[in-house]
DNA sequence: TAACATAAGGCAATCGTTTGTCCAGATCAA
DNA sequence: TTGATCTGGACAAACGATTGCCTTATGTTA
């Protein structure tokens, strides 16, 4: 319904090929100044912007991105999203956001409705260990980045963190508090983020002369549900563990309400730490002890990353790692929940 | 880079228009089998897909959506976007996702590179009253919902719950508790969530016989940190409220951690009710009494209401309205966080 | 005055699909 | 044998913008 080049044309006497330059300030063009005024102004009358598909059919670029992540009702992958799109919008892309719930299928789907739009990159964050939807994508030679989880090892650009160092980090922070059986409620062996954190805690646990017990790992995944199962199953040994470093914050949050119902008491009983700061953590009761994990600033990066290989016409297969930054609250150690407690902002 | 249906129609012997119509499986077409098994074996083998864009210029419809939002970090509008996609994947349809953070600037120029791009229709949930952009997509006739706020009364499709009824009902629960100075933290005048949950706080007060007191009604906004600059200044009044009515869960966050500061026990010294029933409201402690809003369904009823509008061609101009529901919680009653009392839920 | 340069735009192909129309050959009836 | 009908597809015109090349009219130079 918008107005079209032709009609413009039309309406001004010359042909559509000159209204096009001059909207696009074709350097090579000549023109008298009065024509080229008349169009001016009738651009500015009618708004005129071109028609997007036209556009993208012949340059072969839609300017739209693709983002693929499990949920974005969880907050990491909201902040993700939201600097994704603070990271295109200001180069006049749009952004595509597709949930596939972690399911593999959902995301295969996805992937393929994102290519016959021909979006010009993909951002994904739900990619499992060997992922055939990655293969793929490097296979058709679609532009993308991978962010916070990653596929086959260095294939692909990636933006994320540390994460064995981070789980390290955790884990001897629980150590130095003097915890001895430090138990991991571990993400799934198929996810990189599992893998990882869970080498990071067995790699501190050896580092301190501790033997790793194996009974103290239980798979509990990233739900809170999960958490909850894996933290009952701790919890009902008969050498309990004094600690918990869970693979994810809605996991720790699991802990937190099974310790609740067994009247356990917070740090005292059991020390929770969790995994990527998310908002909640610190208006739990204790606030979650958790690493924190810039996903607002992954989603910049890994725009950025996206938009050099797309304008550049070249991989980088650059990837950008971000050290973790353990935030200590009142889940391991009491008195440090200063944002809230009474007299630390006090103001009176 | 995928293959085209030129390309395929070269391999085959055949003209492209046969391979369009084997693929679209026109009923028209006349076609021996020997021809049609070929070519289908050739799109099965390529994993052939249209190319959208050119597809989207000959048929004038992109199978793209957009949702318009003030943030996705809020989980309220998060919950709505996955009830969007939810609505709009199964019917072949993307989403692209934008966020205003609130700027009426910022929403016109997604409104502008969205409409460049021929999205199919708009989801919209970040007006004002009398927003200018919504006349603009009326103008153009883009097909348009407005979901939760609105702008002008009666002339969009719109998806909402009744916000004055909500308000009402919050505040005559306060009443009902033998609460009677009742503050409310508001929102914008220029928001319609705003003047309606303020007038449905004001039509309790008067129907119970209670004089309302300006002083008690203070502009907080939709966020934390308005909310607890309003808590204090109704907390430092000669004669303090004894509850809080907020515009949304946000501002009685706010609320919560000035009344902490102060020393004052939610809800003996202070009961607070909120709006909106995001996920952090179950747990905060104690839990947040507030209105419900289903936004989850909300999304999937927006996106029907797009979607039949857009394939049947017309303008429905229907308007769904929910009622809102009471979520008693601690905030308000003792005793009524049932899911993380101990003895309740306890198992052994 | 003929050849040439320059200014100011026009022409038409192209991107990949869709779809109304047309056509060549085969088959059939008379 | 001559039309008529049917089969099985081919042709080409859109959709709207971009861009390399061409054309026309005017002015300049030899």
């Amino acid at each position: 319904m918008p107005i079209t080049l032709k009609q413009l044309a039309d309406r001004v006497g010359v042909h559509a090929s000159t209204i096009s330059r001059v909207a696009n300030n074709d350097p090579g063009l000549r023109i008298s100044p009065a024509t080229r005024s008349r169009i001016e102004a009738l651009l500015r009358e009618t708004e005129y912007r071109p028609n997007g598909i036209a556009r993208g059919l012949k340059l072969q670029q839609t300017l739209a991105l693709a983002v693929v992540i499990p949920d974005v009702t969880n907050p990491l992958f909201a902040a993700l999203f939201r600097g994704v799109e603070d990271g295109a919008s200001p180069r006049g892309y749009n952004v595509v956001l597709c949930n596939t719930d972690g399911s593999p299928d959902r995301q295969r789907a996805h992937l393929a409705s994102l290519t016959a739009r021909r979006v010009d990159g993909v951002i994904l964050a739900s990619t499992f260990l060997r992922d055939p939807s990655v293969r793929w994508l490097r296979q058709q030679r679609i532009p993308h980045v991978l962010v916070n989880r990653f596929s086959d090892d260095g294939l692909d650009p990636f933006v994320g963190s540390d994460d064995v160092m981070g789980a390290k980090v955790a884990t001897q922070h629980l150590y130095g508090l003097g915890h001895r059986r430090i138990a991991h409620l571990a993400g799934q062996p198929t996810v990189s983020t599992g893998v990882l954190r869970r080498r990071g805690y067995l790699a501190a646990l050896a580092e301190a002369g501790l033997k790793a017990d194996p009974e103290l790992v239980v798979e509990s995944g990233y739900v809170e549900d999960g958490g909850a199962r894996g933290t009952e199953r701790l919890l009902s040994m008969r050498d309990r563990p004094t600690a918990i470093f869970a693979v994810n914050d809605m996991a720790a949050v699991g802990a937190y309400s099974v310790a609740r119902r067994l009247g356990l008491r917070i740090p005292d009983d059991l020390a929770v730490v969790g995994y990527n700061n998310i908002p909640l953590a610190r208006r739990l009761i204790p606030g979650l002890t958790t690493v924190h994990v810039p996903a607002h600033e992954f989603g910049i990066m890994a725009t950025r990353l996206l938009l050099d290989q797309i304008e550049s016409q070249q991989r980088p297969a650059r990837q950008v790692v971000f050290q973790p930054e353990l935030v200590v609250r009142g889940s391991t150690v009491v008195g440090t929940d200063v944002e809230l407690a009474p007299a630390a902002s006090m103001r009176e």
